[in-house]
DNA sequence: GGAGAATGATTGAGTAGTCAAGTAACTGAT
DNA sequence: ATCAGTTACTTGACTACTCAATCATTCTCC
């Protein structure tokens, strides 16, 4: 008698099953997409995107690993893809010679505007068909609140 | 004069680095976790679950791809794993002998039902520290209106 | 009842990451 | 001034997948 079925493993169960689900879809659809069009990963894409809103454009890498939430070897490897094809650059520090920045180059500004485009779009009619506003904000300030970044270390 | 400090690049994208980020950060932590005490991913933990749900404790390797959103290659390497270990064994279709399922073996069920116990009580308080139960159904059911299975065929 | 298309599963080759170990450079207490 | 610890980054070995090709079997239908 009482509401609509509901899962039987709880709540909180059901809000991350659907969670692990969607990721997997939605990334799957989104890398297909960057990739097919631009040669890119979201993970490409986000690291290019967090470099062209930094101050002239360059980011450590370990905080750009923390940004977006991959390893330090991870950002290495995947920077090194970026460099092979023009879009970024190293660039030494004055300061403290252990660090080298990666700095976009103006390719990469060039590419990452492409990219946006279609990307941007994309992400915008995928949640915004499904939506309306006020559910967007919702959505967003639940998921804000979920960890968003490294838990490891605390 | 509005309202609180809002993302210049719209609720969407918003919406969608903030879920980015929470998968990254949570999926590292329960990962890790049901690694070091179960020596299992959260998929071979899916599998299993999904498994133990099924009719017989048994699935095809199709179902199974499509229930936790792997390719077929994917569950064959994955199963590979749980067949080694024990967990699944496998069980020539009668009827279809393209078809060979998965089934649960009893060291299976009684892995699972381990693990259980200490993933599902993560997921729990991850979950229910930061959301109310009201907070959780939205999210859940939010959740559940972004594509919850591979779109490329469609 | 046989040819062709579709389906279930596996395999080889490749990719995108992880972790642990290592190197180099910096910091701070004595 | 030094040396123990910390930080920035890279590397080798590995893992967990993906995709495309392949094989076997089953379905379609004329």
């Amino acid at each position: 008698m009482s509401s609509q079925v509901t899962d039987l493993r709880g709540i909180e169960l059901e809000a991350w099953i659907n969670f692990l689900r969607a990721h997997a879809a939605v990334t799957r659809q989104f890398n297909a997409e960057l990739l097919a069009t631009h040669e890119l990963t979201i993970n490409d894409f986000d690291v290019l995107a967090q470099l062209s809103r930094a101050p002239e454009q360059a980011l450590k890498r370990v905080d750009l690993a923390e940004s977006v939430l991959l390893t330090p070897s991870g950002i290495t490897r995947l920077l090194k893809g970026l460099e092979d094809a023009g879009w970024v650059s190293n660039r030494p520090c004055a300061e403290d010679a252990r660090v080298t920045y990666a700095v976009l180059t103006p390719a990469g500004k060039k590419k990452l505007e492409q990219a946006r485009k279609t990307h941007v779009a994309s992400v915008r009619a995928l949640f915004s068909e499904r939506f309306e506003h006020d559910e967007l904000e919702t959505l967003a300030s639940l998921l804000e609140r979920l960890p968003q970044r490294d838990t490891s270390c605390d």
